[in-house]
DNA sequence: TAGCTTTTGAGAGTTACTGTCAGAAGACAG
DNA sequence: CTGTCTTCTGACAGTAACTCTCAAAAGCTA
């Protein structure tokens, strides 16, 4: 089994936890510690020598552990940066709007809602984590993907709301239009230092979906 | 310098060219020859065995060339599969556009219009890339960052023509939204074996975006 | 403390990809 | 058609991201 469960559970889940569950066993509490010793190391190296030209043993050598043990907290390299904890906090968003709202709503909510908390409590590395995104084609792509899942997740969510099919094109569409336009919304404020009201470049962003005047 | 060339060629380019440009030197046509072979070989592994099990060794072999050579036709195995030859076509389509008409509406057939001159051309080849596209994440990680270089290139058009900033929010959330439907109407029809109209299939995706009563 | 489970490091192996180099093969001039 | 010049090719050696296995170390439980 690997470390970082039960059940599922990634990279920042992780951390929001440790501030809050003290009484953890010294394995567990090991654990998180490693977990960020690692972490640490390599966002120190990346902005050193940059994330390629870091290799997984330089990060491991820094951390004080081996490269089997790097492997064994982070599947692959890219991992490091990306972080998939935003689905279960959309989720409880989700489900916590009216059920008469219109759904384009529910789900702008649902996405942008988390962000502010999270953006509250991890601004700075959430900054740091958009500029290797921005600058490194792997972590891009592999972020993507993420967005993808992220995607059928809320598709599901969606289809149990209304009873349209979950993988139907109505929701598909839908959902992908708005994680797009949340999406850029968010890089654009990351690419200016963080410096703008994302919540007001997001209405910039979905007004301009409906603009006419384009 | 790479095969391939010259300005930039890609895949999909060099092939359809091929039928074509009859009068080449055969130096040309012996390289043509060989991307077909190193293509064909690895899409039937791939069919054999998957993507993830065929090695470039193994491609190589069933091509009858070097695994350096390979790399000299192919940056990465991955380039096997994507093919980014829409780029130059939107482009073309999208000046031909009128002026006057909406921005999305000139977007919307920038990206469509190609797409059927393709899909016509070699519907078989779409279909087989689209289910590599669902299956193997690799791929779906490279072909969703080649979207996002085209969602650069479309912004880039739409700035000249409107004035607006190309690296503005307003113009990036309308071609990540436009792009991010599209794509999903596409996939939609792959997924069901391309039976479907598809043009009807884009119309049904850009309408459930305005659509309020969802 | 003794015994069980989990975590760790060492090491060997696979695969994608890079760079170099010498030789083979098409192009081209005389 | 011969010699030269350019391009293409294969062999080889290397790097880095993973994967697997196994035995030793460390935390947990009684």
């Amino acid at each position: 089994m690997t470390p970082g469960n039960p059940p599922t559970r990634t990279a920042a889940g992780a951390e929001l936890e440790e501030r809050l569950a003290a009484p953890l066993g010294l394995r567990e509490r090991k654990k998180l510690k490693t977990r960020r010793a690692i972490r640490a190391a390599a966002f120190g190296l990346f902005s050193e020598q940059g994330y390629e030209a870091t290799t997984v043993d330089q990060i491991a050598a820094a951390a004080e552990v081996s490269p089997s043990t790097f492997f064994r907290y982070f599947p692959t390299k890219e991992d490091l940066v990306i972080s998939d904890d935003y689905d279960p906090l959309m989720e409880v968003s989700f489900r916590s709007r009216p059920a008469d709202e219109p759904l384009i709503e529910s789900v702008r909510q649902a996405m942008t809602d988390p962000l502010r908390q999270v953006l509250a409590a991890e601004r700075e590395e959430v900054l740091l984590r958009m500029q290797l995104y921005r600058a490194v084609p792997a972590i891009r792509a592999r972020a993507l993907a993420e967005m993808q899942r992220t995607g059928e997740m809320m598709c599901r969510l969606l289809a149990e709301r209304t009873g349209l099919p979950a993988d139907g094109l109505e929701l598909r569409t839908l959902v992908a239009a708005v994680l797009a336009v949340s999406s850029e919304a968010v890089q654009y404020w990351a690419e200016r230092g963080g410096h703008d009201d994302l919540e007001s470049l997001l209405n910039t962003a979905f007004r301009s979906l409906g603009s006419p005047g384009l």
